[in-house]
DNA sequence: TCGTGATATAATTAAATAGTGATACAGTGG
DNA sequence: CCACTGTATCACTATTTAATTATATCACGA
């Protein structure tokens, strides 16, 4: 017997895009590479990238929001970190599939 | 010595955001699922989403362009179907990552 | 409690985009 | 060539959202 894959009910569907959602910006994505070697504040994110500091706040407060980073108060600083792992293999993966896909773009371009 | 990271240029941002974007939305997000036992019409694609065939016919469109789905031509009907299993991982990594932080909300919602 | 610095939150504008209905296009058969 | 069907595209509306500026909040030290 065939197992019946069973589809994602709708708020399950909107949960997961909206995961992804938080992934699919630029300027948002850029800010958890500065976090790969520890929490920095968000004065730092903002030096590193050049978004201003309320864009810098409210981009991180998106990605904590959805458990993908996480915050911590010291003094007047607000120190923010990676709390879920999983944004590693999740853009390991996109990688791969994107570089993959312009090696065949390249083809097509160049061959016939 | 320290592996030194290197920070992804602006235009790799882009289109690795692109991609994720291309999953971050609920309406889009479920058309993969209809397509995980194989090739279907635009037109079995609208009736089992619910969503109007200009619709479907848009959102498999961008899918299409980032290469996550491809499309073969009989006759009059196009049928689509999944060209890059990552979407696969993808999926069961947020799922994954989304359940167990929805298993921590509950956690603290019911505790202290 | 007052001033200062770091961060968060309005309020606003501008751009991107999902959805709809109408229409154009492509392939098929008469 | 014409009618018909499936799909793609256009024109439009409504919603979402990134970015900016100004302001509010929060922690701290004098």
């Amino acid at each position: 017997m065939k197992p019946k894959l069973k589809a994602l009910s709708r708020p399950a569907l909107e949960i997961i895009a909206a995961r992804f959602r938080a992934l699919g910006e630029a300027s948002r994505l850029q800010l958890p590479q500065y976090l790969f070697q520890g929490e920095r504040s968000v004065q730092e994110l903002g030096n590193l990238s050049g978004l201003s500091q309320a864009n810098v706040s409210k981009h991180l407060s998106i990605m904590t929001d959805q458990g993908i980073l996480e915050k911590r108060r010291q003094g007047l600083f607000m120190y923010y970190s990676i709390a879920d792992d999983s944004i590693y293999q999740l853009c390991d993966l996109v990688c791969g599939s994107v570089g993959r896909r312009y090696g065949q773009v390249m083809k097509e371009l160049s061959g016939k």
